[in-house]
DNA sequence: CCCGAAACGTA
DNA sequence: CGTACGTTTCGGGC
């Protein structure tokens, strides 16, 4: 094990020195949503029609461009400056209300009716109401000065419907993918954010609109500023000017909070004068002038509802009080700013296709927010175009010197086909930002041709764009290029911007992110030069085909560099997802040497115990059938024998390794047993049967190592998966001897980071217990039962070490009282009682995870140490199963996701090292937390030094990251 | 021929 | 009623 001292080279180096350990971030997201009390629509009243309110009536489909044209001329001069304001809470819980929330979810259980409301109303507005500044005030979940004044403020509501809170979130995260600002401040309602606003514009002489379902709003009516106050399809906004507000209340807007303070607010738990209503209010006030003017001579007031006021006087005041706005608020934001400059096109659309809005309502916000953007709308009919050129021979390098010698990215696109360690190329086009492009093929290029594209591909100064490089990588340099200059990977860059998706389709890439539409005929990539007939248009479209790729991926980089920009990724995919590439091409290309002839002999005897087990098998039931069908097995253990039911699954009950070893401890048949060995030798001699077919001309395994497919960060391998290698059996291990050392080197070398997980959640919860736990311990399970159990570490026992190595590891991964206790065999108080054991020394562990879950609910997603982000949309599912399995993603991604940053920079750093230190070992597999090496002999202890130091350092963790090496002729050998 | 379910291998 | 993957097999359904 060795701690090395951070290596000059590490890539991350920096980065980790700016970057503080996840959650140190700030960040400009909105703040989160209010809590359940706060319920703003419930000052809501039956939707009245007075006679001189003038009222839009509007639904989204009814609505032409032209008829909002005109109302829009009507409303304001074009030049004028006009300001929206909307109270957030307030029209996003009449959205609520206003639509049906059960025709409103999501596949995952999601709730948007809300979302969609509000969306759809913000849209009408900007379309006629066509504002030049915006901005949506929100209230906060912390008590306001009005609760500090009044104990009872707000009190008694009713309880907020589950799935409202939750979508708050989503529609903060709208507003800022839009461009518009959403403000909150500690201490203050909405209301008083925006009567601020609305002062500072109304001095700016700008035209001031509010749209808000709170009637307090009312008392900032002006000539210069109106509310827009909703009725009851939230698109029924009613205009209440000066006039409005008199016709309807009967006092002009600067006193209309005198006749709330008299008449109360029940929503607010603000009682006014029993038997006082808006009319004796606002004859009171008009009689009197003005509220305080009535009290100075209350004692005036004729009749029972004047006593009652006298009796009542101090709610009065106190509601005065209250209901006023302030308009001092420090709000941190300028009205000047508050512009709709800049929205992120590709992020509503991402967040729209996570809503599953499938209608009409993203394009008549994209059409509202005006297509400024390259590619939108009219193009989106056209796609790409090319200028496709060609060249004759001998004229690329002057091609290549006219059009793609600027310091301009360049697309690139291949065809041809690729995969286990090796690629063809059929066909390659190149882009250029001017429009021109240019197909070869490379079997038709002549000399100076070849020397020009090889020139142009090898030099780092020509930018390049390619989609999922890795592959087209294996092909060029199986053709003897060599590529530098990629800058952009399309796949990869949507990868980070989109982890959970598996699928980076070029065309849906486009579709998302341009709004462009990339035709494909028939397949992919691999069936692009297929031209058997010779017939020349299929060649001349299959030319062009490949020549709008690589026009689609230059576009695409320039949307995903933005997109990644924004969320903050951009140096994760230069710094260590690009470079990554050619280092797992290069280990793809490697491969593993294998062992053929003893893999042979390992499948013959896995295969003679599978027969084995199988005749048994049928010995014990009296007759034929097939093991490996739970379907048979279920009836044969379960109806025939009879046995005792097991854990119930979708076909009835399970028949796996547990239940069959729970079976075979409570009978006394024998076929669990034969079952269970049968399980084993068959998955034994599948994985063996499955290794032996992949095995290369030249002796060698190459796997093919997925990039972008874990939604944690990870890497994944196929084809054949090299990352999940028995090791853990006897026999499982012996699978592991096959994988040996080539010709030409000596031995393998196996280097993996010891409980990296745990000391990734020591460091990012700074745990001062377990910190120390792994400063101090050899044994880092018995030092932390130590800790638990209060006993001195040498005393610890093999039960007590088991217990808190289970519980350690199941820390990351969410783990259950429930689960703990069916693991470890004891019962679910007895596990409970562990765990409050264990967080009782380690409580900072337990807050932090904690501190993970609700982080990653407010903003949407979790971030590893590097700023790999995963989104975890059902964190405020209302659906319990869906929102507990996002908290375990949500607790266990930035742990995963971080150990995965780190081997990735410690790849890179041991790439580096090899090629700096001149050495002819090269890196083989990654399997998680380990690396495997193929070394030659004068190298192997400057490589095991390497490779310790590169891993040890790969970040600065508050722990030390401990790495283990261990070498031998094969893989097994090589474990330690 | 495709796809989901079940099972099981790894970190 | 722990996370993240990939592969194999079976069997229903196209």
């Amino acid at each position: 094990m060795i701690s090395a001292s951070r290596s000059a080279s590490s890539v991350i180096a920096h980065l980790s020195r700016l970057r503080p350990a996840a959650g140190g971030r700030r960040r400009r997201t909105p703040p989160a949503g209010s809590p359940p009390g706060r319920s703003p629509a419930t000052k809501s009243e039956p939707h009245p029609r007075i006679p001189g309110v003038v009222k839009t009536q509007v639904t989204p489909e009814q609505t032409s461009p032209s008829e909002s044209g005109a109302a829009a001329a009507a409303g304001a001069p074009d030049a004028a400056r006009r300001l929206l304001l909307l109270d957030g809470h307030s029209m996003a819980f009449r959205a609520f209300f206003a639509l049906p929330v059960e025709k409103f979810g999501t596949s995952t259980g999601q709730s948007t009716n809300a979302v969609y409301g509000f969306t759809s109303m913000l849209v009408k507005l900007l379309r006629e109401e066509q504002p030049t500044h915006i901005a949506v005030a929100w209230d906060r979940s912390e008590p306001t000065f009005r609760h500090e004044a009044y104990d009872d403020y707000k009190a008694g509501r009713s309880e907020t419907p589950p799935e409202f809170p939750g979508q708050v979130g989503l529609l903060q995260e709208l507003l800022g993918l839009i461009g518009v600002a959403s403000l909150s401040v500690a201490g203050y309602e909405a209301d008083d954010i925006i009567a601020t606003l609305a002062t500072q514009g109304c001095a700016r002489g700008m035209e001031v609109l509010i749209a808000s379902g709170d009637r307090d709003a009312f008392q900032l009516v002006t000539d210069q500023c109106t509310v827009l106050y909703p009725g009851k399809s939230l698109s029924d906004l009613t205009r209440m000017t000066p006039d409005a507000v008199e016709a309807k209340y009967g006092v002009a807007p600067e006193r209309y909070r005198d006749l709330a303070a008299l008449v109360g607010e029940k929503s607010d738990n603000l009682p006014g004068v029993p038997g006082v209503g808006p009319k004796t209010a606002a004859k009171w006030i008009t009689k009197y002038g003005s509220l305080d003017a009535l009290i100075a001579r209350v004692d005036e007031v004729t009749g029972k509802a004047g006593q009652n006021l006298r009796d009542h006087l101090d709610d009065v005041l106190r509601n005065q009080r209250l209901n006023i706005l302030s308009t001092d608020v420090e709000i941190g934001a300028a009205v000047d700013d508050l512009t709709m400059d800049g929205w992120d096109r590709a992020g509503v659309n991402a967040l729209f296709d996570n809503l599953e809005f499938a209608g009409t309502l993203r394009d008549r916000l994209f059409s509202v927010l005006g297509d400024t953007e390259p590619g939108a709308e009219a193009a989106a009919e056209e796609g790409f175009s090319v200028d496709l050129t060609a060249p004759g021979t001998g004229e690329l390098a002057g091609w290549l010197a006219s059009h793609a010698t600027t310091n301009a990215r360049a697309g690139l696109a291949v065809a041809g086909s690729w995969g286990r360690g090796t690629g063809e190329l059929t066909g390659l086009a190149i882009a250029v930002a001017a429009g021109p492009a240019v197909y070869l093929d490379p079997a038709l290029l002549d000399a100076s041709d070849e020397a020009a594209l090889a020139g142009w591909l090898a030099d780092p100064d020509h930018p390049k764009a390619l989609h999922d490089a890795k592959g087209p990588l294996l092909g060029l340099e199986a053709r003897g290029w060599t590529l530098a200059g990629l800058t952009s990977d399309t796949a990869l860059a949507a990868y980070l911007a989109l982890p959970g998706q598996r699928k980076f389709d070029l065309a849906d890439l486009c579709t998302r992110y341009l709004n462009k539409e990339l035709r494909e005929e028939g397949g992919g990539s691999d069936q692009l030069t297929l031209d058997i007939a010779g017939d020349g248009d299929a060649e001349a479209a299959v030319r062009e085909e490949l020549a709008l790729r690589a026009r689609a991926t230059l576009e695409l980089a320039a949307a995903l560099d933005a997109d990644l920009a924004r969320r903050g990724a951009t140096r994760l995919l230069h710094e260590v997802e690009l470079p990554l590439v050619r280092v797992l091409a290069d280990m793809e290309r490697t491969g593993i040497a294998a062992d053929r002839g003893y893999l042979d002999g390992l499948e013959d005897e896995f295969a003679a115990a599978v027969r084995q087990a199988v005749a048994e098998a049928h010995r014990v039931v009296g007759r034929e059938f097939n093991l490996g069908s739970p379907k048979q097995l279920q009836q044969i253990l379960f109806t025939e024998l009879d046995l005792p039911k097991t854990k119930r699954i979708k076909t009835g009950y399970t028949t796996d390794a547990d239940a069959l070893a729970w079976l075979a401890a409570r009978t006394d048949n024998e076929l669990p047993v034969i079952l269970l060995r049968h399980r084993d030798q068959t998955k034994l001699r599948t994985t063996v049967e499955g290794l032996v077919k992949t095995i290369a001309d030249d002796g060698r395994i190459h796997t093919t190592f997925n990039q972008t497919v874990a939604a944690t960060g990870r890497l994944s391998s196929t084809d054949p998966n090299l990352q999940n290698i028995p090791v853990r059996t006897d026999a499982g291990r012996r699978i592991r001897r096959a994988f040996v050392v080539g010709d030409g080197y000596d031995h393998l070398l196996t280097a993996d980071y010891s409980q990296i997980e745990l000391r990734i959640m020591a460091h990012l919860s700074e745990d001062a217990s377990l910190i120390e736990a792994f400063e101090t311990g050899h044994d880092f399970h018995a030092e932390i039962a130590a800790r638990v159990f209060g006993i001195p570490a040498g005393e610890v026992g093999g039960e007590a070490r088991a217990r808190i190595k289970a519980m350690n590891y199941g820390l990351a991964y969410g783990l259950s009282a429930f689960g703990l206790s069916g693991q470890l065999g004891i019962t679910p108080e007895e596990a409970r009682g562990l765990m409050d054991d264990y967080f009782a020394q380690f409580g900072r562990v337990r807050d932090y995870l904690h501190e993970v879950v609700e982080r990653a609910r407010r903003e949407g997603y979790t971030e590893t140490m590097l700023g790999r982000r995963r989104y975890l949309p059902d964190l405020t599912s209302d659906n319990r199963q869906r929102r507990e399995m996002a908290e375990r993603m949500a607790l266990n991604a930035p742990i995963q996701g971080s150990a995965a940053d780190i081997i990735k920079v410690a790849m890179l750093d041991v790439a580096a090292a090899l090629r700096d230190g001149g050495h002819t070992s090269r890196l083989l597999l990654q399997v998680h937390d380990e690396l495997v090496l193929e070394v030659v002999g004068e190298e192997l202890e400057a490589v095991r030094k390497l490779v310790s130091e590169c891993m040890a350092s790969a970040y600065d963790l508050r722990v030390p990251l401990a790495v283990s090496v261990g070498v031998g002729r094969n893989w097994h050998d090589a474990a330690h």
